[in-house]
Parts: structure tokens; sequence; C-alpha cells
DNA sequence: CTGGATCCCACATGATACTG
DNA sequence: CAGTATCATGTGGGATCCAG
């Protein structure tokens, strides 16, 4: 590698051509993209895009989420400000989570890439259909 | 299951409202959101965006990326057509990789996911700051 | 009803060695 | 150079029990 004073060259960034593309393991669109990666947040993300929803009526929708799934995830994006968390004083408790307007623009946004896949999934079904059989 | 008045558990779907959404594991959305959720698929497709790129290249440009890592990767890119693999019949090996007309429509796709985080990253850095300091 | 605490495993990824 | 094969491991996520 470069010299020892500092760590790289952009620091954790490789430049190519006049694009640059942050590779840090942490950086700002890594963080974004494992969070709608990951196994239920984008579920959640689009169920609560419906209408505000109670913590049971959740886990009844989402079929096979397990509570303590349920629980993380819901904890991550409140934490992220896309979700919020409101909490009832009453007995049994009652807690309403619903997105925040910060929530509503990603959900708008990742609608695009839900877009891209039902309008290209036959490509990418024939694409795999091709590559499995030349491969067989 | 079926259980009286019961129909259809969501033996795969949920549907709230007007709204229906796929909760199927392997539900074509899932497969995108598994192939540019993980470590290093996006990456790959952004370097590839700008232009053709050899092994190698690619795996000096990637900063972290193993060997394995950069060959599995770019079979499941390629395997979903996003990116064309093409081998020379020189000495010593070379083998271009770019990527496909669909693997450009989806990184012009991803890239509106891009500027969101972006646009909104100060956000969500208030957020999580504003719940860690909520929760100590 | 909501959700915290534990235990456990499968799997994605990393490290290393070998090869046409 | 461009991989494949093998072994090691960190962690996401499921199952279960417990609590306010």
């Amino acid at each position: 590698m470069e010299e020892g004073t500092s760590k790289e060259p952009s620091d954790s960034c490789c430049t190519v051509d006049a694009f640059q593309w942050d590779t840090r393991e942490d950086c700002d669109v890594r963080q974004i993209l494992d969070r709608i990666g990951d196994k239920w947040s984008l579920l959640v993300i689009a169920l609560l895009d419906t209408r505000c929803m109670r913590f049971t009526e959740l886990k009844k929708t989402i079929d096979g989420i397990s509570q303590r799934m349920l629980t993380v995830t819901l904890r991550q994006l409140e934490r992220d400000g896309l979700v919020s968390r409101t909490v009832h004083p009453v007995v049994p408790p009652r807690v309403d989570y619903e997105l925040t307007p910060l929530g509503v623009t990603l959900h708008a946004t990742i609608q695009s890439l839900v877009t891209w896949t039902e309008t290209h999934q036959s490509e990418i079904a024939a694409a795999r259909a091709k590559y499995d059989a030349a491969s067989s």
C-alpha cells in the first residue's frame, strides 16, 4: 500500500475516472442498504406505508417473522428515524407504529426499484435459465 | 390452518387494504434485494457502469474483497444477466467483465436510492443521535 | 400485548492453498 | 491471470422462556 502516515489515498474510497465510490463498510449508502436489504425491514416499511399498525398486527400480517426479529427490525427503523413508535398508557399495552415523513420518502424511492424488478423479472428469469442450462 | 372462516391464511402473500405484498422469501423483489443488498454486488455494478474491467482490475479497485467473493459475486451477476463475461483466448488469460444493458438499467434505478441516501443522511444521523441519547 | 434475554445454528464471507 | 477447493468464523435470525 501507500505511505504509513495516511491510511489510504482516498481514505477508503476508490476513484475510477471521474467517478468516486465509497467502499467503506460503514458508508452512508451501505448503512441504508443493510437496512432495506435485511430480511424484514422493507416489508415492515411497505406495510406501514399503507397505514399505522400495532405490534401484533404487524406480526400477524408478516408471515413467518419471529417476535424477536419484529422487535429488532422496528427498533432499527425507529433509530434511523424511519418509523415512529407510540406507546399508549393502557392495559394491556398498546403500541402503534407508523412511518415518519422520512420513511415515506424512502419507501417512495424504493418503489422505483420494485417497479424495475417487476418490469425485468422475466429477463432475469430467462438469463438464469440460460446460464443454468449452459453450465450443465 | 383452515379452521372455519380463514381464507388462504397468507400462503405466501399478505393483503392489506388494496395493497398486496409478496412475503415469500423467494419473491422477485426479494431476489434482487438479496443481490444488491449483499456486500459487494452493488460496488461491482457501480464500477462496471463506468467501464469494462478485468478480474484483477476489479480486485485491486475494490478494497478488501477476497478473490473468492469477487468470483462468487461476478458469477451471480452473470447468472442474473446483469454482467457479461468475456474470456479472451490468450496467455496469460484475460477476462473482461462489463454491464449488460439490463445491468445498466438496474444501476440507473439504484442511483435514485443512492441520491436519497445522500440527501437524507444528515436526518438519519440526527435521528440516530437522538435515539441513542434518549436510550442512555 | 409488547418485548427483553438466551441459546443455538445455518449461512455468508474471509483466509489460505492450489491450479490450468 | 483468473480462478477453484477447503477450512475457519462472525453474525443474522429462529426458538424459547420470562417479565411488566
